[in-house]
This record gives structure tokens, C-alpha cells and sequence, in this order.
DNA sequence: TTGAAAGCGCTAACAT
DNA sequence: ATGTTAGCGCTTTCAA
């Protein structure tokens, strides 16, 4: 006899039985019906419809996704949803996966690297795929997981091919920063740190040390920062002695406080001081003055990540040849000729 | 005979049932030792801890979830990831919940609010419930999804006690954001409207119709606007024909994004023109002037959400008494005397 | 065209 | 202390 089983204290409202009881039909059958199955009896595949929107059913994905082995859902772990810049690349995901038919939940890491591996796992154990933005994780930790979550694709992160990845090439963006302040005259740059250890700032020093060396006349000098509004704004008497004509801020949010700060120390931008960012995050056409920054078409990066993580999911392994955009300048006010 | 059933084209790669065979025990005995029961053999369970990090075993949530009749998971649907408000709305409401051992995934309705219903129900149907963010359809639509995805909150909307919900007072807030104005001797007010038809500007226009009363030697004109950076910032000049002297944008964004203008068309703020916010999003201290803006404590206001969705979990309905949260006046540098 | 039943991967009551 | 087994809500093969 059916005895009452297993956990469930509190188990779902109306399922798949209570519709096929109340319809005088087999469960099959309204499957059938919720799937829209070819060959149902009109008038049943009808009876079977009331009956549903009358009790107010929904069937239950979980055990939808455990019969299929799918649930068509996939997961991205973001570090700091925070970031503008990531919101941008998201976006991009979203649309392409959602053009295939894909839902995307997102799960946020509030910056804690300890617990991504944790989250990445857990959020990989309810969806088909995962995406890992940036993640802040050792090497080792990411070399650890990555084939325990596949499929899995990473932005902004290297792999060793043992997942697609995506890269904004942050070393040439910031080459290309540092040369365009050195056309405009500036002899000596300040370098706004980002978050050491990251990724994303080593690219960053790389790309400076090749400027370095093609312009022994320039000076670069690094200053420690941040990666956040108040980590620009507290800058800014570390950078005012460096006696740097022009700063390159490790990205736009970091650019932007430093303006804040400018404004109110009364230090005239691009007049005294020359600022550019990185990300072309939106606000960054709307300060004042507007931002000169790198602009990575942000939009197409999620896209294509996307379409690297769907190859994953259907084909086997792939190529895994890491995917590099290249950023291009977006001349705005905040960066003129040295005065 | 077990025949080859369903649809597992791809079933997942290690199951319980690997383990339980390697290992040589029974499934309940993995089960047992992934979950720290009590009572097992020492050397059996290492035995069973050796297979599975052998075999890189993560046990299936969605089977779990499904026989446990939960997921510990709740699911947060978000309108536009993009506005910074929310954040810190989540934040409070993701910390809360953490603490209470949940697991929360986000979903962005990228302001479509078509899609909305679709979106909920089917996050609903993944989670053990979830939490609307100032939801875009309409109230037919809000009040005929509310009893299908239950347990739910709801943040910045009225429910007519068909959940719980926290709210902003836009209204007070607007009022007070006003009369700091006319305290400043301002007599000439414009208001940059939000999105016609959503509850958070109509309970600003509200409050502004409030003001009116209180101050007939005041006048005080909507202009139309938005919510964007772009909307505040293509605002100038519809808003300079009004003549006024001080301008409360719909929030911080858009407060921002005039600003911006403001600074390109050499308008002094506050000398010229003061300029108010509402929402207190992180950048509007960093900005130049700094805003002076409403702030409502949004990380308490997650938390609260929070707590209303884990009542609504556990105990029955209970009093559903929308939960009003008064924000305050952040004095900062872009409102000042009236010239 | 419809129904019966097995099975997705897990948990827990029951038996040992 | 461990195993056996039913069952969570759904889909799909197979038989009728």
C-alpha cells in the first residue's frame, strides 16, 4: 500500500495527478496536453485545459528537469554584481541563450572568493552549464573545478583548455591607453592600480611594461588603488605626488571617483590632470567631464560566450582556443594635450 | 527487467549509484555520509569519502530537491539588473537569507514586463519561493500571479494582501526631498517624472500634489523624463524652460545623468540650479558636486524582505501588513540657497 | 488515441 | 550500523 513516504512535509499544491484525477485521465495524457503532443483527442486536450487554469497548475521543473536530464537553464556566477561592467556582458549572454531557448539564473559572489567554488558547484547541480565571469578563485582552485562543473565556459580568465574561455585583451587595450596619452604630450603617467594578484591588473602591468619599454622617455608609475568609487576617490593624494600629468585608472569606476575627488579638490580635468578609464561602463558618457575609456563591445563578449558554452553542451570538446576581443579607444573629455 | 527508459539522452556523469557500487555499500549508506548522518562506521564512511573525490561525485540538487520537497534555494526576480538601487536591496536580502542557510538565484526581466509573469512562475517553479523587485505588470497581471507562486514578497509594490511587501515611501520621501528645497528658498521647482504608470512615480507625484497644498506660493512643474542616465541628461532642456531653480529628478541615475548635462553646459550646480535624487545609489557621493538625495537604508529593506518571504514559508498567511520604510535626507553638495 | 508502468537520482521510514 | 524499498512529480516506451 502507498504509506507515506520520504521528507516531504509540505509538498507542492496541485501536480500532473491531481489534473489527471480531476480530468478523468491518465497522467500521460496531460503531459501530452502541457507539451503540446500531437495526437490528443481535441476535446480532451480542452477538458484537460480547463482543468488546469481551474486548479491554477504548474508543473514542477524540478521534476521535470530530473525525467529530461535537463532543465534548459544555465547558471552564471558573477563575482560582484556590482560591477557595471558585468551587467553589459550579461546582457549579451542573456539574449543570445535566450534566443536558444535558454533560461540564465544568476548567483552572485559578493567579491568572497572562498565561496565560489562552493556556489559554482551548487549552482552547476541545478542548471546544464555554468558560465564563471571573472572569477576571483586561485589557479588552483579554478583548475580544481572546472572539470567538475562541465560544460562551463569562463570570461576573463584563463584556462589552460580546460574550458572555453573569452578575454578582453586588457595588456593591448592599456597599451593603446598609455600611447594615446603619450600622443597627447604626457611624459610622466600615474597607473591606478587595480586588485593585486587579479588577472585582469597583471594583464594590465604587462601591457605597461611594453609601453615602458618602447618609451624610455615615459614614465609610468604604478600607484596602489582599487577597483571601487571609494578606492578612486582615496587615491588621489598618493597620485597628486607622484606629479603625474595624466592617470590611467585601473577601470571606470575607479576613473570616475577619482573625478569626483578632482572636482572637489578643484584640480581642473583634462586642464591639470588627464584621466581614462576602462569598460566604457554607461555612466561613462555622462560624467562630466565625459570619459575617455576603452570601450570592449561588452554586449558581444556575452554573445559569444554564450555560443561557447552551447558548443560545449552539444559537441564534445572543442578547439578551447581562448577568445580574444580586442578594445578599441573611446575618445571622450576627460583626456587632452599636456598643459 | 530494468529496460532502457525516458528521455536521459546525456544523464549526468556520477550518480549515487557509482559510489554506492564502488564503494560497496548501499546507496541510503552514501546518502548517509554525504549528509553527516550520525551513525556510520568510521572506515566505511572514509571508504565512501575515498570514491567520491575518486570519482569527483556532486550529488544531483535537483533530485535531491525533489525528493526532499525543497531546495533550499529562493529565487529573486529583478526588472533591470542594471540599476544600482537594487543591488543593495539584494545585498541585504542575499546576506539575510544566507544566514538562514538559502541559497538565492536572480533572474533579470530586462524591463520587459510582458515577460515578467513567465519569468516568476518559472523561477517559482525551481525554488522554495521568491521575492518580485518592484515588479512592472500590471496589477491584473500582479494580483493573478501572486496565489500561483507562493510562498512570495514583494518589494516596491502593493499586493492588497495577497503577500507581503516592503516598500520605499516614495511620497514622504518626495515631500521631504521638497521641503528641503523650499527651506533653501526655492519657489520655482521642477520635478523630472519617472515612468508614467509605475507605482514609484506615481507615489512621488502624490506626494508632490501634497507639497502643492502646503505651499501654494510654490510652483512646482513636471517635466517628462525617465530613468536613465540618457533620460537626465537629455532632460536640459525641456527642464531649462520651466525657469526653475532647483530640479528633483525620479532618482539618482537620472539625477546623475543631468549632471552630467549640466556640467557640458556650463551650469553651475548648486549656484545655478539645484539638483535632488532619490535612492542613494553608492556613486551619487562620488559625484561632482556629491548628490544630496533621499537614502531608505535599502540593505535593511532586503533583509525585511527577507524575513517576510521566510514567514510566509514557514508559518501559514499571517497579517501581511505592507511594510513601509521612511527614507531620509542625505544633505550633500548639489542642493543649496536659492541665488 | 490513451493508459500503465518504469525510471530519472535522491532521501528516509522501516526492517534487520 | 546498514540495507531494502517506496516515493518525490514528471516523461516516455510499450501495449492496448
Amino acid at each position: 500500500m502507498a504509506t507515506r513516504r520520504a521528507g516531504q512535509t509540505t509538498t507542492r499544491g496541485t501536480t500532473i495527478s491531481d489534473i489527471a484525477a480531476a480530468a478523468g485521465v491518465s497522467k500521460a495524457t496531460v503531459s501530452r496536453v502541457m507539451n503540446g503532443v500531437s495526437t490528443v483527442n481535441a476535446d480532451i486536450a480542452q477538458r484537460v485545459r480547463d482543468v488546469i487554469d481551474e486548479l491554477g497548475y504548474s508543473p514542477s521543473q524540478t521534476a521535470r528537469s530530473l525525467s529530461l536530464g535537463e532543465s534548459r537553464t544555465v547558471g552564471v556566477l558573477v563575482p560582484d554584481l556590482e560591477n557595471p561592467m558585468f551587467h553589459q556582458v550579461l546582457n549579451g549572454f542573456n539574449r543570445a541563450a535566450a534566443a536558444d531557448g535558454y533560461h540564465v539564473v544568476v548567483s552572485d559572489a559578493f567579491e568572497d572568493a572562498e565561496r565560489e567554488p562552493g556556489l559554482a558547484l551548487d549552482l552547476r547541480d541545478r542548471t546544464d552549464a555554468i558560465a564563471l565571469f571573472a572569477p576571483r578563485m586561485t589557479r588552483e582552485n579554478l583548475l580544481d573545478l572546472l572539470p567538475r562543473v562541465q560544460p562551463v565556459a569562463v570570461f576573463n580568465r584563463t584556462t589552460g583548455r580546460n574550458a572555453p574561455s573569452v578575454l578582453v585583451d586588457y595588456r593591448q587595450g592599456i597599451v593603446l591607453l598609455a600611447e594615446h596619452l603619450i600622443g597627447l604630450g604626457h611624459r610622466s603617467i600615474a597607473f591606478l592600480e587595480g586588485p593585486a594578484f587579479s588577472r585582469s591588473n597583471w594583464e594590465r602591468e604587462k601591457g605597461l611594461d611594453e609601453v615602458r619599454e618602447r618609451h624610455p622617455d615615459v614614465d609610468i608609475l604604478a600607484v596602489p588603488c582599487g577597483h571601487s568609487f571609494a578606492d578612486g576617490h582615496a587615491a588621489w593624494p598618493a597620485l597628486s605626488e607622484t606629479g603625474a600629468s595624466a592617470a590611467i585608472a585601473f577601470n571606470d569606476v575607479v576613473a570616475l571617483g577619482l573625478l569626483g575627488r578632482l572636482a572637489q579638490e578643484g584640480v581642473s580635468v583634462p586642464g591639470d590632470l588627464s584621466v581614462v578609464g576602462f569598460d566604457d561602463i554607461p555612466f561613462s558618457q555622462y560624467s562630466s567631464p565625459s570619459l575617455t575609456t576603452m570601450t570592449s563591445g561588452l554586449g558581444d563578449v556575452g554573445e559569444r560566450l554564450w555560443r561557447e558554452l552551447r558548443a560545449e553542451m552539444v559537441g564534445g570538446v572543442g578547439e578551447r582556443e581562448p577568445v580574444m576581443f580586442a578594445p578599441s579607444l573611446a575618445e571622450r573629455g576627460s583626456a587632452g594635450e599636456r598643459a
